[in-house]
DNA sequence: GTCTATAATTCGATAGAC
DNA sequence: GTCTATCGAATTATAGAC
């Protein structure tokens, strides 16, 4: 019994340094997403978390070991391997898309996509993101050949859908239903893979 | 003779207000590229245009005026009306590889885009420039449906292709060879207009 | 574990001399 | 047309009380 031992203390005057620590990531996950790296402010995610900014401080150390540890994210990339080759692009195209239909702004690759555009060590991070854990993923479905030649493209398609829809927000691919989307995209993976 | 009325003054002790205007501009444009909104200074552009910071405000009046200006740039869209539709995919894709290759720094479609992934307004001045520019561009020739139709799948892919390979500088799209690049995009952006 | 108070910078912007 | 001097605001970060 070595954890929660409240014996004599009020009921719940206490929180766990884990909680509150939860809680300032979650908020400064969210805030370095919506804004990137300079106007999120370690005042405003205090105030998100629902504490004092020195807390802050105190739990990360500073700003910029925040923002590390806020970038430090599981793309949560799914098994590609039981999927035949033919119904692959589909099957990739469509797992992104309603995977930012959903929750586009918590989405870690779109959090850490707009830090690296202009922050260099976001910039870094995802290229780690995409060797440690895109290219084995890739791998395992494409075998090491194939990821060579098509891997950078192909990012570059789903990025480039991501930073039009949900970063930028062009009208004209914003507002395009996701079933058209995935309509228009598919052929143009496709032909990636098969070139 | 109403231009340069020097009679009897000093040979070059004065320097054109165009001039200082300009130099301030381009290293502004400079700044806001690499860098972005907020990381970019009144007193670094004013360094880098080799004057004082205080001149800058003289001149554009506030950093976001001075921000609102550098953003109002000329696409420089070549002419696709002569092109055979089947030719048209290599066409584009050679022509916005060309332009990058040569010089990614000083292109204001990538120094647009760099700012509009964090800034709101640089987000509007983008959608701006895609309706009055891109669109018109890709109407004349291709028509107005398949405009509609394709227009925002093809920028999507367009500018994935300059986010991962300029901007962010992912290694497996920014070390290809630019003839690799495009052997493996062309297919892509054919298969997009075709579908 | 949480907050107050404050130090130390940095930045945008203004006023005014030359 | 150019610069010096400076204000006022905002920020990161620290020290210390409770």
């Amino acid at each position: 019994m070595t954890t929660s031992e409240e014996t004599t203390a009020g009921p719940a005057a206490r929180r766990s340094g884990d909680d509150t620590r939860a809680a300032i990531l979650r908020s400064a996950r969210d805030l370095f997403a919506a804004q990137g790296y300079e106007r999120t402010t370690i005042r405003a995610v205090g105030a998100a978390a629902g504490i004092d900014p020195s807390m802050v401080m105190r739990y990360f150390g500073s700003k910029e070991r925040l923002f590390e540890t806020a970038l430090a994210v599981d793309l949560r990339l799914p098994d590609f391997t039981s999927v035949p080759r033919a119904e692959l692009p589909e099957a990739v195209v469509r797992h992104f898309l309603e995977r930012w239909e959903a929750a586009p702004a918590d989405d870690p690759l779109l959090i850490m996509l707009r830090s690296a555009v202009t922050n260099e060590r976001a910039a870094e991070r995802l290229h780690e993101a995409f060797a440690q854990q895109v290219v084995p993923a890739l791998t395992a479905a494409l075998g090491p050949e194939a990821v060579a030649r098509v891997a950078g493209v192909m990012s570059a398609q789903l990025l480039g859908l991501a930073v039009v829809r949900y970063l930028v927000r062009l009208p004209a691919v914003a507002a395009l239903p996701p079933e058209e989307l995935l309509a228009r995209l598919v052929p143009a993976v496709r032909a990636t893979l098969e070139g």
